[in-house]
DNA sequence: ATAGGCACCTGGTGGC
DNA sequence: TGCCACCAGGTGCCTA
């Protein structure tokens, strides 16, 4: 499910229920979810203050004034409400467990963060806060695509002599971070690149375009409150709408949108997963 | 070193 | 109604 912009939306979200408050108690349904859970999870976030939420790719990092950093990540169908309305100030009462309730925080200020994910592609650990860019999942991540390190020259190195599609190259989280299937089609689309288009074999200025491409496709989604499709939901239980501004992904068969372009957006599948493209001007 | 494919899961949809 | 095949926003790991 979750891109960057739908994570970033998340974090957002559950930024006024956590930040600054205690887990009075964290309830762990089940041993593990892709991987199985840190020893004693429960007992290491009881009793701690989350000092500050923070967003690394599509990973949410609680940092706890233990030391410790929750490291969280919903993978294809993972979901994270917040309910409680101790002071008027969240939107939900707490709602009946369902199934896939697999974490349940419990906040002092009284509201209830459920982690709910059905595939469990998700995962949570515990690392250290001081060492958490060691740890193995974000050791290997490239540069925030929002970032600084994020520009022109990197993607020009690392699109050399890529004999690849561009399409997988860009959903490489060691190229850049946070990109998923549904923002890699936007971001071609708007780039006119055709996504099995070598990515060594795109003109330089083509390929210093899908910097600001990039960047805006997600700023927009960010700004949209993410794209709810399927399962998503934002962390008050509300649906983003960027699946409203999509160009390109899940619109076969539909009118290009872009000006005087006549074609019909097509579907390919690269390495098992859709590509939705303009045949006509993405090249 | 790198590229490609598989595996991990559940649930929804559409066809017969 | 039931069964089956196929599809889904991710990504680590194994193989070649």
């Amino acid at each position: 499910m979750p891109e960057l912009p739908e994570v970033e939306t998340v974090r957002r979200g559950l930024t006024p229920a956590m930040q600054g408050t205690v887990i009075t108690q964290a309830d762990v349904n089940r041993p593990d979810l892709r991987w199985p859970f840190p020893e004693r999870m429960a007992d290491r976030l009881t009793g701690k203050r989350v000092m500050q939420l923070r967003r690394r790719s599509k990973y949410i990092l609680a940092d706890l004034d233990s030391g410790e950093t929750l490291l969280i990540h919903l993978g294809m169908s993972g979901r994270m409400l917040v309910s409680g309305d101790p002071l008027g100030q969240f939107v939900h009462a707490h709602p009946a467990p369902e199934k896939h309730d697999h974490v349940v925080l419990h906040m002092a200020n009284g509201a209830r963060i459920t982690f709910n994910d059905p595939r469990r592609f998700g995962a949570m650990d515990l690392l250290e806060t001081d060492k958490a860019e060691t740890h193995k999942l974000l050791a290997v991540l490239g540069p925030e695509p929002l970032g600084n390190d994020f520009h022109e020259e990197h993607l020009i190195q690392a699109f050399k002599n890529k004999n690849s599609p561009v399409k997988s190259v860009l959903l490489d989280q060691r190229i850049v971070s946070g990109l998923g299937n549904i923002y890699v089609c936007e971001a071609l689309f708007r780039a006119k690149i055709h996504p099995a288009r070598k990515a060594g074999r795109i003109g330089k200025n083509r390929v210093k375009s899908l910097v600001p491409i990039i960047r805006d496709v997600l700023g927009e989604a960010i700004e949209a409150g993410g794209s709810s499709l399927r399962d998503f939901r934002q962390a008050d239980g509300e649906l983003g709408y960027f699946q409203h501004c999509f160009d390109a992904y899940g619109r076969e068969g539909a009118q290009c949108r872009a000006t005087d372009c006549r074609g019909v957006i097509s579907r390919i599948v690269q390495s098992g997963r859709s590509s939705f493209y303009c045949p006509q001007c993405q090249r």
